[in-house]
DNA sequence: GGGCAGACTAAGCGCCCGCTCAGCTTCGGG
DNA sequence: CCCGAAGCTGAGCGGGCGCTTAGTCTGCCC
């Protein structure tokens, strides 16, 4: 498991570096209940039943409810920043880099579409410390995607009017798919990726040296 | 006032049709908290507040807090529908429609954040019936963009693979600057609103016929 | 000037929230 | 075989929530 590719939708459950026991299981229960209700509507009762325990055990394992969500936030964070960096990193044309890292950064948003629900639209309930530290985080995977325009730029791949504005619309496109993308839904996350990647290449002006798949 | 480009940040405050006077307050005090802080986290107290009333004084207007989320979401949703519909209906190419649409469409999202932040953002706290309203003016919204792309596409204007998912991402963008955009940062609206209707004539393949604004 | 309708407030009801605490069970080490 | 640590529960606390109610003030018609 080395590229990008691999990484967005692999392993089954990835909070395995949670432990003991009991923490994941509450964890993966509050980004269920987060994901479908929002931060401020879901109760820690309910937390804590999903997880088949009493209100109580959650104060065991995490101070607050808070504490819930930054952890769920910064482990979200920086496995999206993982799966940016990986693609950033590799070899290969800015174009491959940039499609690379966009079909896997919405595979991700798709096929863990709890989480990064949790992840993107749920950072305003944090509080002001928390925050910042994720907030970092997410500049950092501006940064990463920034970064491969800006050489597509450069090595003249690319033509584009306004990097940072195109920056963002890239991110926007990608991270709204939490929003939206349903699992019983007729597209699988490899084919919502496969056709983001492509609108992001005609984005940046990259279409004329990647050839358009037939249709 | 009569087209697309005119009607996305013309009015100063656009609440003019809720009457009385302490309604409207109460509602756009509603707005700015929902905006803030989410739907669940405002209180009644502090839309009162806002407002400079007693927090009983919001109930002589409103049954719930729920009716007063109804309220602002079906009243910004028609108002996105009218700017959709007002681009789609005019004269002129599919190319210059959507950038209408798209252009318009951005800069109410940018120049009246507030109220897209809760219209696009709170839906999942309006209760059943309330929401099924509401998700079928948002189906409308779609499909006024999916027309115009349909028709760029038999014209041959357009180049897309799929054009339900480029719709849907074509909104994506629009509807995410809601998220990030802030008015104290280095871009008005007009030029988010011209940036993205570039970016979104690219998606659509529509760039050999519409010369790139010179860089 | 008297009375009544409508707008608004002070006070508070009942509920459920995040969180705590005393006590129970389980289990590995001496 | 006992002990203390760790994991967990049942009961419940203080407080803030959405919303209600009894009553006050204002303005207008007669």
């Amino acid at each position: 498991m080395s590229t990008a590719e691999e990484m967005a939708g692999g392993e089954a459950e990835p909070w395995v570096e949670v432990t003991p026991d009991a923490a994941r299981r509450l964890l993966v229960a509050a980004v269920e209940a987060f994901a479908e209700r929002g931060y401020h509507a879901t109760t820690t009762r309910d937390i804590a039943g999903r997880a088949g325990m009493s209100p109580a055990a959650l104060y065991i394992h995490y101070k607050t409810k808070e504490e819930l969500l930054h952890r769920i936030s910064r482990i979200g964070h920086e496995k999206a920043l993982e799966i940016l960096r990986t693609a950033s990193r590799r070899e290969g044309s800015a174009t491959e880099r940039l499609a690379d890292a966009v079909s896997s950064f919405v595979r991700w948003h798709a096929g863990r579409r709890t989480t990064a629900r949790v992840v993107q639209y749920e950072l305003d309930a944090l509080g002001p410390e928390a925050r910042a530290e994720i907030v970092a985080l997410r500049r950092q995977c501006d940064a990463e995607v920034r970064g491969i325009i800006e050489e597509g730029v450069a090595s003249g791949e690319f033509d584009v009017l306004d990097v940072w504005a195109t920056t963002l619309a890239v991110l926007s496109l990608c991270i709204d798919v939490a929003r939206w993308f349903n699992i019983e839904g007729p597209r699988t996350p490899d084919e919502v990726g496969a056709l983001y990647a492509d609108l992001v290449l005609r984005m940046v002006g990259a279409g004329a040296r990647f050839p358009r798949a037939q249709r």
